[in-house]
DNA sequence: GCAAGGTC
């Protein structure tokens, strides 16, 4: 009998490897005519190595080195040789992880099935490549393309392999090489940028980037958009009934001049005068529906949950712990819909799901699915609550800031689409001695899903449905439009309109740009302000190529080429060269912005080194360590520290910094301080 | 000191 072949299935994380196995039947067995083992990768797992360490070592100094004259950098002097992220995951490295994997193959394979993500860019192509050079693999290479982790688009896959003799040849491969190393040429930016406002005597690590850039910059754009409003009013005639309903004109956007607006009050007032009060005429009723709005993702939850406090960071790592603890469904998700399956798989679990939170399980009527919501495409489904429900929100909280209102907000979203459209009465009316004015709006008839999940600023706030049976003419003021305030939902729709980064990323992103000291903006309620950091980095991208978001769009678009052989890896990579000789001596002119805009830095404190106290050393339990010989103002005597060395408490005079007599007892001790460890003086409470 | 991409 012919032997089968056997394969190891190579899966991009855990959670997919979970579905390959349930799809085939088992984590490892027989499908179609192989048998096949699933092991899986936990996303990219290797990195480029230090520019310096990928190049001769005669031009190791030139990469390493931050200087504008060592830049632009000659692309093909780099080898690109990757090493392992250095980071542990549940207490395995990424090495072991791969160790584990080489260690399988060795049991004998014909093959490794490429089963990562089939995404666009390439991605999972190259993360499965960086695994398969790494491990140092010969064998054969097959690639699994399945469309979603639905069993059926998994088996279908797994019957239509598709060999790859060479990645060098393999369209999808060279696509995400291309994007990753055009990502790592572009870090020369960020030294470029560094180096020059160091010169301008600013301390600080200008970051750079294709995504970081382009949000800094448009995020400091709109702050001086708006620093620079000023507000114009203008007056013009509005009629209002009894009830409050106002009818107005409309505005031609085209019109370069609206003659029945003026800039003046006392002109307002004289057009006012003109009118009379009106009957209201052809009053309008129709009704409309609303069907309930998409389900959400991670980037939509981190905008919506933004005003009540939440930080982008605070909402992926608590979403990870939830679904860790399958509260949830998996995070980093780009689908915003679910598949019948995992629709009628949640099904039996939304009465408990509303209880918890507190929605009216009358409302949830509607429990066929929709087709706007329900697809059978996708992998692991729209953000939502997970099968397993919590007893109660209180229970959640240990999951990290923001349990509560993550699964709540998740819950009502997923809820309301179980509920019926929103139905309300669209009113118009117009006035019978002045038909151009006009008024429309909206009488809730039914909330219906808006009862459960509301975002919008809405219509549902009571307005009287009475109208009429006249309106008086008045004078209204208005004023031109206040540019909009920077918020996480504001630049989220501008990346995702521009397709800069991807779901995924453009969360961490932004959560990384407002971290620790070299921050490059505040997150406060969803509101954003550029840090100093963030302002110097946006002044020195004014005007460069790296801040558009043309860029990434171009750099799309070749990435599509080099995936078709239409043009080499080594032309796209020139165009990285072409941004930085186009945006270095920006970014040289840019620097003179600095101190024009910012101020003059400030100057640097020289700190008086304190003198090192003098250290004792000796055996303390068995190791020879040393310690401070004063502690305080009190200096330890000779049979004080000899004591200590015994391990024995001490007791001396001494005063506090206020300097109230106390008395200090106390032992010799492993301390730390700043992250470091040492040994000395440990106080004991009295 | 640095990129953007994936993941836990």
């Amino acid at each position: 009998m012919l032997k089968m072949p056997k394969y190891l299935i190579l899966a991009e994380k855990p959670s997919a490897a979970k579905n390959f196995a349930k799809a085939l039947g088992g984590s490892a067995g027989h499908f179609a005519d192989f048998d096949y083992r699933i092991m899986n990768l936990r996303g990219h797992l290797m990195t480029f190595r230090e520019p310096e360490e990928m190049v001769p070592e005669t031009l190791a100094k030139k990469y390493k080195s931050w200087k504008l004259a060592d830049m632009p950098w000659q692309l093909n002097d780099l080898n690109w040789q990757r090493t392992y992220i250095r980071t542990r995951t549940k207490g395995t490295t990424n090495k072991q992880l791969l160790d584990q994997i080489k260690a399988e193959l060795k049991q004998g394979y014909d093959g490794i099935i490429i089963a990562t993500d089939t995404d666009p860019s390439g991605e999972g192509d190259l993360l499965a490549f960086e695994a398969i050079d790494a491990m140092k693999w010969q064998g054969a290479v097959l690639r699994a393309n399945f469309m979603d982790e639905t069993p059926q688009s998994i088996q279908q896959a797994m019957r239509q392999l598709v060999p790859i003799a060479d990645k060098w040849q393999y369209g999808p491969y060279l696509k995400g090489e291309s994007r990753s190393r055009w990502d790592f040429a572009s870090m020369q930016l960020t030294r470029i940028a560094t180096t020059l406002v160091k010169g301008a005597g600013y301390a600080v690590v200008a970051r750079e980037g294709r995504l970081k850039s382009v949000i800094i910059w448009k995020i400091y754009e709109q702050w001086q958009k708006i620093n620079a409003y000023v507000p114009v009013p203008y007056y013009e005639v509005k009629f209002k009934d009894p009830a409050g309903h106002v009818f107005a004109r409309k505005v031609d956007p085209k019109a370069e001049q609206i003659a029945w607006r003026h800039a003046q009050r006392s002109e307002g007032e004289a057009d006012v005068a003109t009118y009379h009060e009106s009957a209201v005429a052809n009053e309008k009723h129709t009704t409309k529906r609303q069907a309930p709005p998409k389900l959400i993702d991670l980037a939509g939850l981190a905008a919506l949950l933004a005003p009540q406090g939440l930080s982008a960071k605070q909402v992926l790592s608590t979403y990870q712990k939830l679904y860790e603890a399958q509260y949830v469904s998996y995070p980093r998700t780009e689908d915003r819909n679910v598949t019948p399956e995992q629709f009628n798989e949640l099904l039996p679990a939304v009465d408990q799901i509303a209880d918890l939170v507190q929605v009216d399980r009358q409302l949830l009527s509607h429990r066929q699915p929709r087709k706007t919501h329900v697809k059978p495409q996708g992998s692991h489904g729209a953000n939502r609550p997970g099968t397993k429900v919590p007893v109660s929100l209180d229970q959640l909280e240990k999951y990290g800031p923001g349990a509560r209102q993550i699964y709540t907000t998740l819950a009502k979203n997923y809820l309301a689409m179980l509920a019926e459209d929103y139905v309300y009465d669209h009113v118009t009316a117009d006035l019978l001695d002045y038909p151009d004015f006009k008024t429309a709006f909206n009488v809730p008839i039914a909330l219906n899903y808006k009862a459960i999940f509301n975002v919008e600023t809405d219509d549902t706030e009571s307005q009287s449905a009475t109208l009429g049976p006249t309106a008086q003419p008045e004078l209204a003021e208005g004023k031109n439009p206040k540019p909009q305030t920077p918020t996480t939902k504001w630049i989220m729709a501008f990346l995702e309109k521009n397709n800069v980064g991807t779901g995924a990323t453009r969360v961490s992103t932004l959560s990384d740009m407002s971290q620790g000291t070299k921050g490059m903006l505040n997150e406060s309620r969803g509101k954003l302000t550029p840090t100093q950091t963030g302002n110097i980095s946006a002044i020195m991208v004014e005007n460069t190529w790296i801040a558009s978001p043309k860029i990434t769009k171009r750099l799309f678009e070749m990435m599509d080429e080099v995936e078709q052989f239409k043009m080499p890896m080594a032309q796209l990579l020139d165009s990285v060269t072409q941004v930085i000789a186009h945006d270095m001596p920006q970014m040289e002119a840019n620097v003179a912005n600095l101190t024009q805009r910012l101020g003059p830095p400030p100057k640097k404190r020289k700190v008086k080194a304190k003198p090192k106290a003098e250290q004792v050393t000796g055996i303390f339990k068995g190791q020879e360590v040393h310690f401070a010989k004063t502690w305080g103002n009190h200096t330890f005597t000779e049979t004080e520290i000899a004591d200590l060395l015994a391990g024995k408490t001490i007791t001396f005079e001494t005063t506090t910094k206020q300097k109230k007599p106390f008395t200090a007892k106390g032992q010799l001790g492993k301390r730390t301080f700043r992250g470091n460890e040492y040994t000395g003086f440990k106080l004991l409470k009295a």
